[in-house]
DNA sequence: AAAAATCGGATTACAATAGTCGGATATTAT
DNA sequence: ATAATATCCGACTATTGTAATCCGATTTTT
């Protein structure tokens, strides 16, 4: 299907509640019962934003996270990449050589589908989170 | 993952073979043959097609399947609504009154991702199958 | 020292995708 | 007519990926 994960849908929500309240640290349990999401699932979630440098952490009491960049920006495309790599449509995208199934090199639909995922690449990457968060 | 599934990408793969051999009636199993998709799942996929009316079908010996209109009305997003109905991105927009997770209708992502739906949306529908067989 | 938070590996549960099987029906060629 | 070849279609199974959970360790503030 052409559907966003949980994860991230998560991120998204996440990382929107963050940048509204940018004014002080959020914690993962704040976002989880605020948002209603499933802890320890968004724990997991954010600590892979933290990894790839979307958002920075801080441990004990009085702790939580706060975001690495501006609202403006942090893209979609940045948070789908974070959370599930270099994803594509068709798996032959995915390998650096970009020869993964039987039908490659000479794969017929391989370079219009290649086109297509630009475009919608760049649809991911021209939208951010201030704009969702509307701030 | 932001992926399409087997079952479109065998659509696209055997409409184009349709669309570029559009001088003859093609079966199942010369597309399945020549493209490498495993004879069932393909028949299914093109049965669901039809019903669709994406194609038309002849049964019996010499029997198979033509395009029901030009590559070039065919889109990418034809083929996506035919094989997995109205898809989305999150799943508040499948549902006809827009209300099915806990969020809705006070869901704080629920317009921006609905435009953001509605761009990739937009690009899957200007792509045919006329341009992807290049014809 | 206790409390509250992040960190992180391992495991489980569930759902969707992908593929298979068996038989029925339709059509054409011989 | 009948055999061959194709679509048609429901039910089933296998596999994979997603989503969620569990448990313990670590960090930091009070």
């Amino acid at each position: 299907m052409i559907k966003l994960s949980k994860k991230i849908e998560y991120g998204i929500l996440a990382l929107q509640y963050i940048a509204i309240h940018s004014d002080k640290i959020i914690s993962a349990k704040e976002i989880s019962e605020q948002m209603g999401i499933p802890y320890e699932f968004l724990s997991k979630t954010l600590q892979q934003l933290m990894k790839k440098g979307l958002i920075q952490s801080q441990q004990g009491i009085r702790g939580g996270y706060v975001l690495s960049r501006k609202p403006a920006d942090l893209t979609v495309k940045d948070i789908i990449i974070a959370l599930e790599g270099k994803s594509s449509f068709l798996d032959c995208f995915v390998s650096s050589n970009g020869l993964i199934c039987d039908r490659s090199p000479n794969c017929s639909i391989k370079d219009p589908m290649e086109k297509l995922q630009f475009k919608v690449m760049q649809v991911f990457g021209t939208t951010t989170i201030a704009e969702i968060a509307t701030i």
